[in-house]
DNA sequence: TCAATACCTCAATAATCATTGAAATGTAGA
DNA sequence: TCTACATTTCAATGATTATTGAGGTATTGA
């Protein structure tokens, strides 16, 4: 489970323009992730920033990375993307359950489809 | 509805150690809030440095506050964190949903005696 | 093995952020 | 009005953070 240090350091990464739009970056383009050369003309950042940037975001946890071929593929850490979403939730409800409702509501329209998943 | 601009200043505001805290004291607090000499003693920092994280918090709209007697009392802002929460969500559902069915789960679990809140 | 490609690491600089103490503001009660 | 109290503002300092360019490493194909 989520520590709070952890949260810190996963929310601090996404509180910079570049690194979220990374994140959101690969979390549109889903499991198969995306090669750097790529990824730093989608965020429009430098190659050498970009790899800066993405640094951060795996020391947070955030997004992993593996070789292919000359490339290297960066995906969202999506398990993580979850945990760091549930540490803000189990937080939001303490006490004040109608803090998260609007969001949980929305949310559950957002998914829908998927709405087996129950545990 | 929040753009990508406020959520980035959002998440950079709740990436350090002390303004998390200040948000989860003024959550748990519920919308009576705290006041300042309070919360700074909660949180563990000094007054001026509160006034300091706190000036920062209410411009990323996450905290608003009100004079009462000699004191200024703090509270959470329950509408923008939910709309932050949103943020995130509506972002990792970008054709993943398996990415934030986990936390929905979660979060419903967490919230059951609201459900009523369907929409 | 050579040259080209795709990225990364390192060091330096500029910019932003956090913390502190001193002084100012606004409020309440005698 | 005077004094005590609660909190903020300001200026200065040190600490992080972002960005850049030069040079380095791994991979591929000829």
């Amino acid at each position: 489970m989520m520590g709070e240090r952890q949260a810190v350091a996963a929310f601090a990464a996404l509180g910079q323009e570049h690194r979220m739009r990374i994140v959101r970056q690969l979390v549109t383009a889903g499991p198969d992730g995306m090669a750097a050369g790529m990824l730093a003309e989608a965020v429009g950042v430098s190659g050498t920033n970009l790899s800066f940037h993405v640094k951060e975001l795996t020391h947070a946890g955030l997004v992993t990375s593996r070789r292919e071929g000359r490339s290297i593929i960066y995906s969202a850490a999506y398990p993580d993307l979850s945990e760091l979403i549930q540490f803000l939730m189990r937080d939001c409800c303490q006490g004040r359950p109608e803090v998260c409702a609007p969001a949980v509501a929305a949310l559950s329209a957002c998914c829908k489809e998927t709405s087996r998943w129950t545990s």
